[in-house]
DNA sequence: AGAAAAACCTATCAAAACAGTGGGTAAAAT
DNA sequence: ATTTTACCCACTGTTTTGATAGGTTTTTCT
């Protein structure tokens, strides 16, 4: 399942990418308007700057805005980015140490290609395809 | 992410799957050649009786064997089964409370057609299909 | 009748993940 | 100098995960 983090990483993409392109929205905006405590959203937004997809600036002002434009954003780099791998078995995950069974492994085909699927699902869909007008 | 249970209940399904489909087999044959404890597989294979997946006989000779062809189970009810709900986020789970935020959501649509995508997936793979000779 | 082999039942537990909260510091604009 | 903002660090309660331990009942075989 997807935890609240990537879930509330996505909503601040989207409230971002609905706002105006060029300022910089204060986070307490962002809060107020999708009704999710400033606090918790602080340790989120921290990855998504930390991972390149905001630029932010401090002070009056200051806040986030996108680096990109909306259709140049996945939703599988936000969900992953926050939410860690999208690998559905923890052998098939980045930092996976091999797995000694791996090659005598009934149900490994079947991981991977739900991988595969999943990657191309979030891959392919881009932010700008969350947002109508 | 897919839990050790319910990645643990398909490989139980597997082994009983390649063994003789009449006899019963006991826990204990499974966890060896799984290489798994067998305390903790009592209690996953316990969900796949109660779930009306696996018959099983007490006593000696006794043991557990699959109720159906393995043409007939899909993964996704043995996984649905242990694992709880295959939904992606809570808000679309069996038991889930109306969200309020629903007709507001501009993540909802993503997250059904996730949850589509997943069901489909599953519920479409066959434990024979998991087999191979 | 008794031993053995199996399922079945209940409880407990340590570690990790999840979902936050709180209090402060640094930076930038007015 | 004040205000507004991001940024940083620590802490906390709850739930989930991944088991382990010990005992009871059921069935078969001798």
């Amino acid at each position: 399942m997807i935890s609240t983090k990537g879930r509330y990483a996505l909503r601040i993409m989207i409230d971002l990418a609905s706002q105006d392109s060029e300022a910089f929205i204060p986070l307490k905006d962002i809060a107020e308007r999708q009704g999710i405590s400033k606090k918790y959203l602080e340790i989120i937004i921290k990855d998504l700057v930390e991972g390149g997809l905001l630029a932010s600036l401090s002070g009056k002002g200051g806040g986030y805005k996108l680096k990109r434009k909306p259709e140049e954003y996945s939703v599988g780099e936000i969900i992953e980015l926050t939410e860690g791998s999208l690998a559905p078995v923890a052998c098939l995950a980045e930092k996976a140490e091999e797995c000694p069974r791996a090659s005598a492994c009934m149900t490994l085909p079947l991981w991977k290609e739900y991988a595969d699927l999943v990657h191309n699902f979030f891959y392919n869909k881009k932010l700008s395809d969350l947002i109508e007008e």
